[in-house]
DNA sequence: TTTTGATTTAAACAAATGATTAAATCAAAA
DNA sequence: TTTTGATTTAATCATTTGTTTAAATCAAAA
């Protein structure tokens, strides 16, 4: 492998942090990980605090930047928006199985993703949705159709720990499950709007 | 007030541990919060880790006890299961708002809470509602049906500070905004079988 | 009142942990 | 080869935090 001490530094960030949050996280583990002298961490990046950014940012953007670009296209109907958020994020997601809960879980405790949020706020795909919503005639609040598909799509994997530890998932047939749900949520979601 | 100071210090610990989870907090937070001396939290509970369990437990049963019962009776139709959780889990969650989060979260890093689950697993309500899904001829699986019920009314509260901070919903709405969802949830789970 | 055991307090300990320091090493330029 | 600046290391520091200790206080029993 050809990283840099700085890059095998973020990987290990990257991983860890993902995992445990920023509380939990040791720079000694992150050290570990990397390969490198606890020294270094600080060396590179200042601080503990200043390597989380990084991470959080990336995976701040990783999370909803797919969001916006999809739910404020006039020219993309329900159904393909439902579709494109589904198919999108089921994949994703997969590959980042930490990631819904690690943002939610930073936003509640880290001053800087709240204002992250703030800022990234222009989330004013509303008008869009709220229009092609009442050209079909339906009746459902815009919020309440973000919020449904949202839910279906992401809390599988925010609840994953739980449905597996009953039994009720096995690990094994995770990928599957989600991959079955990702093509019928349109339609579930299709059939709230009547 | 009438509290000993055993209960002082449990009613303390409620409030921090599900707010902050287990890591996040501080023994001398619960300390300061019941108004006692640090010490004495040892005294009466020997340990943090202890006193965690009682709350942890406590919660537990809260946001799971209700669930098994509910779907386990044959003689209470799918309609009725989805209107019973939907309204029992909303009220108890507008008066516990961090406790799903709580309960994921540290079912992700507890030993402990996995063996509990483990444990109190006979939520084999699979069967009954398996029975009640194939006699309507509904061809959904029992744990997407199952899945979508529980998602579509925890992550609303999962996910609040997300959509507080975006500004989809403003703190003051998001009572109005469960409570409206408590009642359209059964309609839209139900649409979901056609 | 005296005694006894439970309760409470202030102080301190030990481990964990983020950060710093000073010295060592290395690689490129002169 | 020597020099210079970047990189890396080992050691240490200071703070936080769960826990313990020893003494003080209090309330009930004798």
């Amino acid at each position: 492998m050809e990283l840099t001490t700085e890059e095998k530094i973020i990987t290990a960030a990257r991983t860890i942090f993902t995992q445990k949050g920023f509380n939990a996280t040791r720079t000694r583990d992150i050290a570990d990980e990397a390969g490198i002298n606890l020294a270094l961490l600080n060396y590179y990046f200042r601080s503990k605090k200043n390597l989380f950014r990084i991470i959080i940012e990336e995976k701040f953007d990783e999370l909803f930047g797919m969001i916006e670009p999809i739910l404020s296209d006039v020219n993309v109907s329900l159904e393909e928006k439902i579709e494109a958020l589904a198919a999108n994020y089921t994949n994703l997601l997969l590959v980042n199985e930490d990631l819904p809960f690690f943002v939610l879980s930073e936003l509640k405790s880290n001053e800087y993703i709240l204002e992250k949020v703030k800022k990234n706020t222009r989330m004013l795909s509303q008008p869009v949705i709220e229009n092609q919503l009442k050209e079909r005639g339906f009746t459902i609040s815009t919020l309440n159709f973000i919020m449904n598909i949202v839910s279906l799509i992401l809390f599988p994997f925010i609840s994953k720990p739980l449905f597996v530890s009953t039994g009720l998932v096995k690990e094994e047939d995770f990928t599957n499950f989600v991959m079955n749900r990702k093509q019928h949520i349109p339609t579930w979601v299709m059939n709230t709007l009547k």
